[in-house]
RNA sequence: GGCUCCGUAGCUCAACUGGAUAGAGCACUUGACUACGGAUCAAGAGGUUUAAGGUUCGAAUCCUUACGGAGUCACCA
């Protein structure tokens, strides 16, 4: 039993002794002290004002005489109103961190025997990855190893959405106005190649579309319009995509080639081959940037007629239903989500059907106990359907299926718009911030004596840690402003700050040479910033289930900020090589060893590198 | 309009899920390098937690009702 546990068992004990009322461990509230006071824990006992019928300093001063008498490692206590602040005693702190201080993986939980799997990225085809993908990217990512590390077998995969009317844009543009360019032609990262086609279509449209407006046949449209408070601009926004699948020539020959597609014409296949195989090449390198993997990608163009099968399944168990006219819907008023289509009256799939059924293959690919599905919050609505639906077909796995839902990135000028070229590119941004990293590191010249190679590993390290810490940090269900120039900074809040902290810790052990932890047994009493490393270093295997268990990557971004901020403190106020004695020495580099230990740790859990230098 | 989410210092975010005087960073002011890495540390100032009620020993947190913002309510994905 940890000490948390110790305290908690006696708590129980003590209201049953004292009181003669058995509670339950987990509804006792126990919280670090407050740094103002003096204790490392403290129980609130104002809950046992009821059975006890006393004051609550007096059910204060019970407990804490009953808990200092039996527990061995709370040596005392004072009570201020219904507070009970209890001290452990160093020796408790000193021997936990000569347990833990060569564990290199310290906060690694067993196996749990559960298998997850993680979906993230799923990005379209059509264009390069941007800051919302990033969002998503590191969400998914760092959530996978927090789960790892929760004793989770993880499986992360990704859906392509590799088909439908956007890529069909982007082959179209290049059919008619590329003029066979490539990539390679014209010297462009091969996404980015292709996505400046889609945004050739979109101009190309719009460029029909304002021409049709002064058209007689526009102004017959505005004139016909249901609204007559609109005005034409509200109007012509609004009737964009009924021109776009009803009257517009662009629109046709899309339409057209999605058609081709789906009826396997050999030459457009090829044509939607070539394109997304450029596009793919383009992501790999974007991935590799990033430093993410995946065990397995589905492909939408294999999966989006999945599901009707279920679809039959649930016909006939009766938890669909089917209209007139032939398409199928579930009745979810009871859960208060409505009715929704899950197969068209042609028979053909629409995207809950392909959900369904791509669930389905997964489970049968790997059977997982769990599914996260990282989505924008915009999707929320979709997959509390979608989780109903499994539930009703009796899915094994369908109580244990998440949505990860997080909110959209805004920039400070506002919400990023691909239309209006305001959406900031991945790999773009991905440059600022290393090329940043170079330049703050140049000012400094603290790595003037490494390979260039060396350096720009480096850089690379740092500038993404500051990119990515700045989007981690923040909880996921929040909305998030994204300020380029706060994202480059490495003062303060971010994670060049953290990555310094591990830093100076390994210029100290370098310094330090061979370790010689025999001392450091001999290390009596602990100094209160020493305690409260170990103490926050006591707690990192709770962060991890926390975060796991909530699915919020931002517990881990914070702890491992408070961490670094705590040992940052911790050195500059006290000598380490030139300690005040050889057990000082020796224990607070045991300490310093445990705490880069849980940074690298905890920092890796986000997908960042900690770097020796800097 | 129905439903869902959000609203905390000038700005970006926390607050151990109902606990003590709501904490960090940025920016601003001031101080600390003959020092184990100053990408650091310390100090100052900054709040009616959108508002009003309610529940409770105790509310940023739970419940009403306003207000403000976002998303969604497609035989789109």
């Amino acid at each position: 039993m940890n000490i948390l546990e110790q305290i908690q068992a006696g708590v129980v004990q003590a209201v049953q002794h004292l009181y003669g009322t058995q509670i339950e461990a987990d509804s006792i509230t126990l919280n670090t002290t407050r740094k103002e006071f003096e204790g490392d824990y403290t129980v609130v006992v104002f809950p046992y004002t009821k059975v006890a019928r006393k004051k609550p300093e007096q059910i204060g001063e019970e407990i804490g005489h009953f808990l200092v008498e039996k527990l061995a490692h709370v040596t005392h206590f004072n009570v201020i109103k219904g507070f009970l602040n209890l001290t452990v005693s160093d020796t408790y702190w000193h021997q936990f961190l000569l347990d833990i201080y060569s564990d290199e993986q310290y906060g690694q939980q067993p196996s749990n025997s559960e298998k997850v799997m993680v979906e993230f990225s799923s990005p379209n085809t059509n264009k390069p990855l941007h800051l919302g993908h990033i969002r998503n990217i590191l969400l998914g990512w760092s959530s996978a190893k927090i789960l790892a590390a929760a004793g989770y077998e993880v499986v992360k995969v990704q859906i392509v959405n590799d088909r439908g009317i956007a890529i069909c844009k982007s082959m179209l543009a290049w059919e008619k106005y590329g003029e066979g360019a490539t990539p390679q032609s014209t010297q462009t990262k091969s996404d980015h190649f292709v996505g400046s086609f889609y945004v050739l279509f979109e101009q190309k449209f719009q460029e029909e579309y304002t021409k049709w407006q002064a058209s007689s046949e526009g102004v017959a449209a505005f004139a016909k319009r249901k609204d007559e408070k609109q005005d034409q601009a509200a109007f012509f926004k609004a009737y964009k995509n009924t021109y776009f699948n009803a009257e517009s020539a662009l629109g046709k020959e899309a339409k057209a080639m999605l058609r081709n597609w789906e009826d396997g014409d050999p030459e457009t296949v090829a044509l939607w081959k070539k394109m997304n195989q450029w596009v793919y090449h383009g992501f790999d390198a974007t991935y590799e940037n990033l430093g993410v993997t995946f065990d397995k990608l589905y492909y939408e163009s294999n999966t989006y007629l999945l599901g009707k099968d279920l679809i039959q399944t649930g016909l006939q168990s009766g938890q669909f239903y089917q209209k007139d006219d032939g398409s199928v819907w579930i009745d979810l008023e009871d859960v208060k989500l409505d009715h929704k289509l899950v197969l068209r009256s042609d028979g053909t799939s629409v995207y809950m059907t392909q959900d369904i059924g791509t669930a389905q293959l997964r489970y049968d690919d790997f059977k997982v106990d769990r599914m996260v599905y990282v989505v924008a919050d915009e999707q929320d609505y979709h997959f509390k359907v979608l989780f109903e639906i499994m539930k009703r077909l009796g899915a094994p796995y369908a109580n244990d299926m998440h949505h990860l839902s997080y909110g959209m990135v805004d920039l400070p000028t506002g919400k990023m718009k691909s239309r209006e070229g305001t959406v900031v590119d991945a790999d773009d941004l991905m440059a600022e911030v290393i090329q940043e990293a170079k330049t703050m590191a140049a000012e400094r010249g603290n790595l003037a004596e490494l390979s260039e190679s060396e350096r720009n590993k480096i850089h690379q390290q740092v500038g993404l840690a500051a990119l990515k810490f700045f989007i981690i940090k923040v909880q996921p269900r929040k909305r998030m402003t994204f300020d380029p120039k706060e994202s480059v900074d490495m003062q303060g809040q971010t994670g060049p700050y953290v990555q310094n902290a591990y830093v100076r810790i390994q210029s100290v052990l370098r310094k330090a040479g061979t370790m010689d932890l025999e001392p450091a047994v001999k290390y009596q009493t602990l100094e209160t910033a020493e305690k409260d490393l170990i103490a926050m270093l006591f707690v990192f295997p709770e962060i991890i289930r926390v975060a796991a268990a909530e699915l919020d990557p931002s517990n881990v971004a914070n702890y491992c900020f408070d961490l670094a901020k705590a040992y940052h403190r911790f050195y500059h106020d006290y000598s380490i090589l030139r300690a005040e004695s050889d057990a000082a020495k020796s224990f607070r580099l045991a300490l310093s060893t445990s705490v880069a230990h849980v940074l690298r740790f905890g920092m890796d859990l986000l997908g960042i590198e900690m770097p020796d230098q800097m």
